[in-house]
DNA sequence: GTCAATGATCGTGTATACAAGAAGCGCTTT
DNA sequence: AAAGCGCTTCTTGTATACACGATCATTGAC
């Protein structure tokens, strides 16, 4: 626990949201939540606060928060954007590179490999997080690492719906490659280009995003 | 004043630092701010929860808030990922250019070229951010778009500096006219190229922000 | 039978009260 | 005189109380 109740509280309910616990329109009741954290409605009114600034829910005055549903078109418009900034992040890297980075990329990059290797779709989700988290670092730009880390996040339970589709697997970690060689090999723009196809959803893709969040 | 005060003063001691009424660094005392707006100290903390949220104020716990002083480097970076939107909210802009946004994006250009012409600096500065909204409008990416016009916002006391340099305005001006081209030529590529590179601070122009923001 | 209006109830918005921690100041001691 | 320790005071963190608005149900009229 946090040294202050909100910020814990905030850190909590945004897990439960972005881990599905609470649904997309679902209305967050202050009083529920209070009792059930067991405390008292004014932290948990500051969380919620916080959370309609960043955007997961929507506080309607007098009428409660409700978790905010993006939909399949504003999800792509996130990805979209996602793309553009990580493709923007591996520019970064392969000009900036240096040898802790390369070692941190290296690591995540192999660790990708055996859970790919093995078919362990939910280690691979998560080595993925951490191989892309590498890369922000390793561009060197706080500001950029940052807003990659948040939409990341926002963009997890999309992302874990992604992995399911049959082959994402091995395309992915061999998109992975690519990307290693164009960064290591200081090729900045074919970095930019490889990241941008490889977290985009075009095509099929999209319509696969559209089927499995309307299976939810 | 909008429907709750929270809100309202959320937006309220937004402007006061994004203008610079409260200067980094600076303590913001909920008391002082609670009589200074004629309220309680309730509705004051959570415009401050929010602010936190956002990343314009940081909250250290037990010891008050203070306004984030984001630096030269990191201002530069904030540019450096504005440019990247841009260039996408360009690139998009010249595919999906309909006849409202055709439209938009000619009235504003042509407000920026009278501002230009008359060397009228603040108007100009007013004028490029329409004209620049219009062109985020213009891409039909919601999600791009308040991205763009969030970080546009907390840009806002940067930008300004920057056109003061000499020639600036008339350098900017042009600028905008090869992008309107790309734009309604449907050229994205050249868009996205030309609006990085008018949006990011290359060269001397990042000494000129540094000078400029040490002195203040 | 259906629609509208009014009242009751529930939940949010704001204020205030109380508790706990941090910073500053003064006193004491070396 | 300087440094360290302790106390006081001020500010933040959390709880609770109260008021206002919204929603829902019930009743009456058409």
């Amino acid at each position: 626990m946090s040294e202050n109740v909100g910020r814990w509280l905030r850190d909590e309910i945004e897990n439960s949201i972005l881990s599905n616990e609470f649904s997309p329109g679902e209305r967050l009741d202050e009083m529920v939540l209070a009792t059930r954290f067991g405390v008292s409605r004014t932290p948990v009114r500051e969380a919620l606060m916080q959370l309609d600034a960043i955007g997961l829910i929507e506080i309607r005055p007098r009428r409660g928060a409700i978790v905010i549903d993006p939909g399949p078109h504003r999800v792509y418009e996130m990805f979209e954007v996602m793309a553009e900034l990580e493709g923007l992040a591996g520019s970064l890297a392969a000009r900036r590179l240096d040898k802790a980075s390369r070692e941190a990329i290296t690591a995540t990059h192999s660790r990708c490999e055996q859970s790919a290797a093995a078919g362990d779709s939910d280690a691979y989700y998560y080595d993925n997080e951490e191989f892309h988290k590498a890369i922000y670092a390793a561009g060197r730009s706080e500001f950029l690492e940052e807003q990659c880390v948040q939409l990341h996040r926002r963009l997890r339970p999309y992302r874990r719906l992604q992995l399911r589709v049959r082959n994402r697997l091995s395309t992915s970690f061999s998109e992975h490659c690519a990307i290693v060689d164009a960064i290591f090999a200081g090729n900045g723009d074919e970095a930019r280009r490889l990241l941008r196809t490889h977290v985009g959803i075009q095509g099929e893709r999209f319509s696969d995003l559209v089927a499995s969040m309307a299976a939810r």
